[in-house]
DNA sequence: ATAAACATTGCAAACGTTTGCATTTATCTC
DNA sequence: GAGATAAATGCAAACGTTTGCAATGTTTAT
């Protein structure tokens, strides 16, 4: 075994070449003879040599890296553990590495405040996929206003200086709730945090849905965790019985927290309570019953996600898009 | 706004020293005067300041770096979403980041086969941590090899030349068998894949302790997903009836999957068959009825595997450990 | 006052690539 | 076969840090 590691001009020598010749060709540059190309490729390949990307990088002042954030608000709960966000990323790396690009994985605590400086200036990643937008978005503004390659997910309604991809959040709202309503449902809880960026629009669709209907909103205001949700349900029934008939979740994980407490005090779903969640994460398949949720093609979202940034690369200005969701109806819902 | 990137030597040029100074400064060496030093670190602070970094690995050698290698054999279909992989990721996430290190999260397509190259020799990370150890260690075993550091998060009896870090699957198995044993279970089946890495430790813990109580083997050999286990149950309760009282499941998703197909088909949990599952993720908590599992400590975990992964920066070898699982006894399995 | 020790800073080389330009070698034209 | 064009390769500078060593300034000991 070779411990010493071998560099470019370490394959030069053995080709009897310089090292202009070797770089050329292992890049595929047409300058260089395909017999001479084929020849150092595999010379390299034999060597098992590998690429010094620090010296890469700082030559090339590109690192084919991209610096996914996890965006997390600090008060709440809601944690990084959470399996729709992680999904979300691994759907990005995945889509990352069909092009060629690697993945930095970050959270608020290391990359503190100033972005743009730290991960684009300081040569960590060519750009930055925000994945959430939170309650507050000046670190995002501020990054945008640099002018670095950056794009979003979260709701792409919101007004932004940047594009933001994501799930028609409003109409999947309103999509869920008028499915209740066409079950029957009367009096439908909205369970989540109307404060936070794409919960809000969600709340915007329910609301909608309800005003057609000339039904009354029940807001029920807590943190987007399966564990909050469970707490409220349970005080609710203790406090005020079972005045609702139907609950809209923000989240799948919120929407089954919500469905323990339920069952724990035998109340049906969906004969008594119908429920809709959001997400479509795999546990809303193996619950029992199984929940109705609003789809977010979150692979879809990945690929685009990274074909809007990489665009950005070559200077190109793109925009926010909506993308598709979908109500899929299981046995929470159906009565 | 400042858009030109800003360097050591504009500082030098700006503070009127040279660039050596200025380094050293920044870096707080105490060949500085305090003075000097003060007043260097907050110019490069008033000017957003930050390094290039792709100069600084070149020059030191050092990425500040760590490549987590999420290991998945490419026949199965436990996908990269699985939610306990995921959250040991990020648990390693926030332990490197609280040692000053980034993470570069890879999985097994981007890193062909030589991760020693690929990422120590290419200057991409400094060590590498893989999380799982598949059925297949082939790879790990070379960069071991190699004498790259190292670190995995898998079943740490393995006879391995490299260091693991995991839950003792063994014990783990053997409590939860013996568990649903006091609780009067006759005839338990194993669900899971026994070829796999830590899953085969459990599997022998459930072997012992059947043994110990004489009681028969049921090994179901299934992908370890919750779709593969739903359909396992189904398919067994259609075929064979109900002739087993409790399910020892590999994994928290394979319980839940199977208690999906029990609970679809009015096999009572855990009156008529006792589950348990094995990692504790948050669904377990949230269930109904809740799942009786194997906590696994990822957290421990996680900054384990940071700490010996440091210790080998520094050339120290570090053994296997194991880490103390806990039985969390829930609803599925009392009676 | 002078030499020696120490504290502080600067000089310049090095890390391993990539790339504009110069140079060599091969091919073509008449 | 000579001159001109095209193809293939090499030279050397540059990317922005870090660091061994030299150089300067300051203090201490004699």
């Amino acid at each position: 075994m070779n411990n010493k590691k071998i560099k470019l001009a370490d394959l030069a020598k053995l080709a009897g070449v310089s090292t202009s010749t070797v770089s050329r060709a292992l890049n595929n540059n047409p300058l260089i003879k395909q017999e001479t190309r084929d020849k150092l490729q595999q010379l390299a390949k034999k060597h098992n040599f590998s690429l010094n990307t620090a010296a890469s990088r700082l030559r090339t002042q590109k690192t084919n890296v991209v610096a996914v954030i996890i965006n997390l608000d600090e008060q709440t709960e809601q944690s990084i553990g959470d399996p729709f966000l992680l999904k979300v990323v691994s759907e990005i790396n995945l889509a990352l590495n069909q092009q060629g690009l690697e993945l930095l994985l970050s959270n608020s605590i290391m990359a503190q405040g100033d972005w743009a400086n730290y991960f684009i200036n300081g040569r960590r990643a060519d750009g930055i996929i925000v994945v959430g937008q939170g309650k507050n978005q000046t670190n995002i503004e501020a990054a945008a206003d640099a002018g670095i390659p950056l794009v979003v997910w979260g709701d792409p309604k919101t007004q932004s200086n940047y594009p933001i991809v994501g799930s028609d959040n409003y109409l999947g709202g309103l999509q869920a709730s008028t499915h209740l309503i066409e079950h029957g449902a009367k009096n439908i809880l909205f369970l989540g945090d109307p404060e936070h960026g794409e919960i809000s629009e969600r709340h915007r669709g329910y609301a909608a849905a309800l005003a057609t209907h000339k039904l009354e909103q029940h807001v029920i205001s807590i943190d987007i965790t399966s564990r909050s949700a469970y707490q409220a349900i349970n005080q609710l029934l203790r406090e005020k019985g079972l005045y609702f008939d139907a609950i809209m979740a923000c989240s799948d994980m919120v929407a089954l927290g919500a469905m323990k407490a339920l069952k724990e005090r035998y109340v049906s779903i969906p004969n008594d309570v119908a429920l809709v969640g959001f997400d479509d994460i795999a546990m809303a398949d193996i619950s029992h019953p199984s929940l109705s949720t609003i789809k977010q093609n979150t692979q879809f979202a990945a690929t685009l996600l990274v074909k809007k940034l990489i665009q950005q690369f070559s200077g190109e200005k793109v925009e926010s898009q909506v993308i598709d969701i979908e109500l899929i109806t299981r046995q929470s819902s159906k009565r």
